[in-house]
DNA sequence: GTCTATAGTGCGATAGAC
DNA sequence: GTCTATCGCACTATAGAC
């Protein structure tokens, strides 16, 4: 991170953050798999926590609600209360599309995660395909608007408002697509 | 294709590419900015057709609906008439977890182009955004299922199954978490 | 820990299109 | 005469094989 915000991304090589941690460059990619990796070495964690949560919420809970109470609870211990290192990080992957990229898959794998945990809990499968879909898209819109505030309000709280505004775009579709017909 | 169909993406070099095409490896770089972009030429054709469909549809369609409606109708020409084509397109896509990240982050830009193009048309900001982001949601999903389905479909038809399950999954959260109330 | 393949870049030369 | 496409060559860094 130090050397990603020096230098920029581009212009920092394995070899120097070896060196920085005082490793050699081999040791590097033992624990990271490429140079992007080590920026996203809490997604693991992350996307546990989460699983974690749903698998403790009530089955009569709905599942997009079930997800996004999880990303409530996770995000109040993991985010919240780290917004400024978070703030850098997410500065860095801005400025450089290959770290999007990473960034872009992981959240798809966190997708596809919790879509299998929905289907164990016995949701059907095009249910929790959009649950997980829609669940992870209110945590992108979200997390970006929680990023970019300057009047610092919670992750948790955008968490809640992003997903009310959701339901609310779809109720007014609803109400046009009926109008229409 | 060929190449990549028949040894596998990381096993194909860029000169074997370059030689196949009857060009030098560094002319395939001219063209194509790294190995993967070769399989992603077509995306910003596809996009530009996008906008053009939402620039003509009238303002009194709801933001949802537009951005549906030009997916439709773009599909049915881009993606409708070539099953095939796009299927092992998406078959190399599957096996290689880079050229995932590569469709994401196309995908992402897509996103990125529907929610200026909704900005233009006087569309809210945060009403753009979530419109976006549930469009090519719905287009993701779409997809797919058109990709794996055997009973051949039309991407066309199934864009309009899609968005009806999303809205009546979200129609079911609102009953449900009004019950719960 | 060492050794190597290959992706990707920078620069310069050449040739053809308009 | 300018612009653009191709090629050749030297070079670096990532990533993986051994």
């Amino acid at each position: 991170m130090e050397l990603y915000l020096e230098q920029g991304y581009e212009a920092t090589t394995v070899a120097q953050i070896a060196e920085r941690a005082g490793l050699t460059e081999r040791t590097y990619f033992r624990h990271f798999k490429d140079k992007r990796e080590v920026l996203f070495s809490g997604s693991p964690v992350f996307v546990e926590s989460v699983l974690r949560a749903v698998r403790s919420t009530p089955l009569t809970v709905s599942p997009l609600d079930t997800v996004v109470d999880a990303f409530i609870s996770t995000s109040f211990v993991f985010f919240d209360p780290r917004r400024h290192l978070v703030v850098q990080r997410q500065s860095v992957i801005n400025a450089n599309p290959v770290l999007q990229e990473r960034e872009l898959i992981k959240m798809s794998s966190l997708t596809a995660a919790l879509f299998d945990e929905l289907r164990v809990r016995g949701v059907a499968e095009s249910v929790s395909r959009l649950a997980a879909e829609v669940g992870v898209l209110i945590l992108k819109v979200a997390f970006e608007n929680w990023v970019n505030d300057t009047a610092e309000v919670t992750l948790s709280e955008l968490l809640s408002i992003t997903a009310r505004q959701l339901r609310s775009l779809s109720d007014d579709e609803t109400a046009l697509s009926r109008a229409r017909r």
